[in-house]
DNA sequence: ATTATAGTTAACCATATAGTTAAATATATA
DNA sequence: TATATATTTAACTATATGGTTAACTATAAT
């Protein structure tokens, strides 16, 4: 009835993405790689907790990680953000007019053609 | 820096969409608007239980209830999923190829067109 | 008036979460 | 080699979560 898989896949992304702390993570990440310790520094909270929340990030596959040294480098990851905006699509009639919008001019359009 | 309004809202819909029960309800609602009881058939839980998910839906404004009698009839509510479109939408180059093969798309018929 | 149905609320429990501090690990630098 | 830096791990705490059962409220049906 329910794919588990997936479904814990989701679980996971959607719990990381609930905490503000980590979605700011996301946008830092968004904007450039970073260390640890540069995600750390808008944060009023222990390099300890930092990491954890990092930790979490990365069982959602939403960030990698590299290892070089003693810098633990992250970056965002294309392919989580992917799953949850699949599942969105199903639920787009519900909220999002965007794809409509863009359908209907790219159906207008390709009416011109012919 | 943040706006923590916003911020709240993000965190309440994201951490209802955490959850496998309550995306499977989102689901039914999405097939149809539901009565407490009707959202409860699927899952082995009481409906206690049941009606705990409903309400961490609501506080997301995910669902939205009308009360008939002694019947609670629940439906999908646009506007919160479109808050959590808005924010993937900032991230979109890493992780969605959905809009820019339709902008392709798009553009390549307008180009026709001239 | 009694009973059945639809749903919520309260009290409770086990586990998870988000934070802490302190200690440990690993690597770079003096 | 000794020390400083980057980060993790462990042990702990407070609160939140997701479930239970039992009692309650409100409405409908007999």
């Amino acid at each position: 009835m329910v794919n588990y898989n997936n479904d814990e896949e989701l679980n996971a992304i959607f719990h990381a993405l609930a905490d503000s702390t980590r979605r700011e993570m996301i946008h830092m990440l968004s904007q450039k790689e970073s260390t640890v310790s540069e995600l750390a520094v808008p944060f009023d909270m222990s390099l300890a907790a930092v990491s954890k929340h990092i930790k979490v990030l990365e069982r959602a596959n939403l960030v990698e990680r590299s290892v070089k040294g003693r810098v633990h480098s992250c970056r965002l990851n294309a392919g989580s953000l992917e799953k949850i905006t699949a599942w969105l699509n199903m639920y787009e009639r519900f909220w999002s007019k965007r794809f409509d919008v863009l359908e209907e001019e790219l159906l207008k359009a390709k009416k011109k053609e012919h």
